[in-house]
DNA sequence: CTGAAAGCGCTAACAC
DNA sequence: GTGTTAGCGCTTTCAG
């Protein structure tokens, strides 16, 4: 390993005057500035970060905590917390802690036992659960993701579920749909909650009611895959009916239920969407790749990835003086082929 | 922050005596190990990491890069990596060079820099091109990741693209497919190239020749999805074409460009197995997830990633002495819905 | 068995 | 402007 120490002796000044010509600290001449660059750059010197992190107590690096990565949202979510990272010049440790308490605490404090400058964390559990435990090991600026919650400590970034859950009704109560159903995850979550009552109350909005045989809940505990339970969701939304009570529409909480339910719609041959409407939330990679392409409302990942980061930032430079906000960020409704007007 | 000084003090010992019992370095006395350690506990003192490894010149950090996060095979490699690290006491710094490689290559620095103890390493480019190049720049234990050669300097590890190929045209030779067509990726990367090469002998083998223009070559550079590539190809292989030309069977030198076969086989209402058999490789999520369900050869993700990891470890170990070896992985036929026995 | 001291590679006061 | 010195938190000789 080439160190300062090196450079210092080839170019015949002191390890500080390199340190000083590396840090642009001006108050060095000009000339022996081109001695220490040149001997920098015949030794290819690298300065080492784990010394300067130690030293600067700044490791210029960011932590990433989410729950796993098999899921479009997250493995997206993070590439893009990485390309903003790169940018700014910190590096980021990813670890997931696949909805395990345990794991994920274990995770917290390796990463500040790194001294990460920063966290961006998407919780395991439901911030009820969390809020005392979790909550003093955390000593770096944080911003949480996903799963948000107001203590005027940390940051927070969420997609407007609720607003998401609006747009959904909205936009299939325009194509006059009235015989609706939607699927739901557990209603413990509160981002699950909010997308099921947004689409709700626009429904009501709208003038229409939603049946309550029409809205099922998935078992949505990690066990079954998600595109799973939306197989489930069509058959329970088919079988045994008569054609009246056939629902002409499907949201489903995600896209990748979504895709459960296309797949049992294609498995019944019936035509998607001149009978039956299918929708998604999320807008996942998948949703293009489908026959039919699936209607969604999106996720603007790459915003929220930014803004994440941005706010660490914000943190980190402001210290104290910073006060914690939560960013709501828009959804959008991106139509493609899986919905259309309802023809009965 | 909490330091060893702090639990010295406390404790009413030094700093070296708290060290030794952390690292348990047996030579002390069990009553002042008794007292050190109730210290540790009541403030619940952490060693720093970053300090241990500037000191004992061993991060515990293991650098994974990677082409980018929204492909699901390296997302669900990323994700065994991060599993199999934790489970070592290492954590895992992930980038990602978008095919660029100075992106690369400020990657491997600064990873470097930051006293990574191994690199796992997808390159961006064919090896062709990177020998010269990247090479001398690392200088950690590293384990090339998909992109293998030679140099009994790095292992490798990868998946046995040409077995793949082989089983795929087996399985779909054994179904009685005579007509058969594929795409392949540009035929410049290794892998793309072993695919190809596997089937067609394979194809050979079984006294099957494939025609010319039922070789597609993708325009798989980046700027397209691989679906559109695929639904580009299943236009080629149908367009202006008579009935018999048309083949019974195409296998996709990838999930991704089979489902966009797919997509465009449901647009034209062509029945899948019964009328056309769609293949696959790698196995990805979404194959499960797209109606009919996908059959397609699998990599076995999890063993490469755990594989890997223990192949750095093995490297950090051995040192000097570390023999390079490069590890090639089996394929897996999975029999999903997707194909079926030829009718014509 | 334990404490004191040196040093990992770097930066920042403080002299000169 | 530049060199000297101290110190970030830790481990590891070396004495005792």
């Amino acid at each position: 390993m080439i160190t300062q120490k090196d450079v210092a002796r080839l170019a015949g000044v002191s390890v500080s005057t390199v340190s000083r010509v590396l840090n642009e600290s001006s108050l060095v001449d000009e000339k022996t500035k081109q001695i220490v660059e040149s001997a920098i750059k015949k030794l290819n010197y690298k300065p080492n970060l784990v010394a300067y992190g130690l030293r600067a107590k700044s490791s210029k690096l960011v932590g990433l905590i989410l729950p796993e990565m098999n899921h479009y949202t997250y493995a997206s979510f993070a590439q893009f917390v990485e390309g903003s990272c790169m940018e700014k010049g910190y590096s980021m440790l990813l670890g997931l802690h696949h909805n395990e308490c345990e794991l994920e605490k274990s995770l917290v404090d390796e990463f500040q036992r790194r001294n990460v400058d920063g966290l961006i964390l998407c919780l395991a559990i439901d911030e009820q659960n969390l809020s005392n435990n979790l909550m003093e090991y955390i000593s770096v600026p944080t911003v949480m993701y996903e799963r948000t919650f107001n203590n005027n400590r940390m940051g927070g970034i969420r997609f407007d579920n609720y607003k998401a859950g609006k747009m959904a009704a909205k936009y299939l109560a325009g194509l006059n749909h009235k015989n609706i159903a939607c699927t739901v995850g557990p209603m413990g979550m509160h981002y699950v909650q909010d997308r099921f009552f947004g689409f709700r109350d626009e429904l009501t909005v709208q003038g229409i009611e939603i049946k309550k045989q029409n809205v099922l809940e998935c078992d949505f505990n990690y066990r079954v895959p998600n595109f799973v339970s939306g197989e489930d969701a069509a058959r329970a939304f088919l079988d045994g009916r008569s054609d009246r009570d056939i629902p002409t529409a499907i949201w489903a909480h995600n896209d990748n239920v979504a895709s459960g339910v296309i797949k049992e719609l294609h498995r019944r041959k019936i035509k998607i969407p001149e009978e039956i409407s299918v929708m998604g939330v999320d807008n996942i990679g998948l949703t293009d790749m489908i026959y039919p392409s699936l209607t969604t409302i999106g996720q603007p990942l790459k915003n929220m990835a930014e803004k994440s980061v941005e706010m660490i930032m914000e943190e980190i430079e402001l210290g104290e003086e910073y006060k914690a906000d939560i960013v709501i960020m828009e959804p959008e409704l991106i139509i493609r082929e899986s919905t259309g007007k309802c023809r009965s």
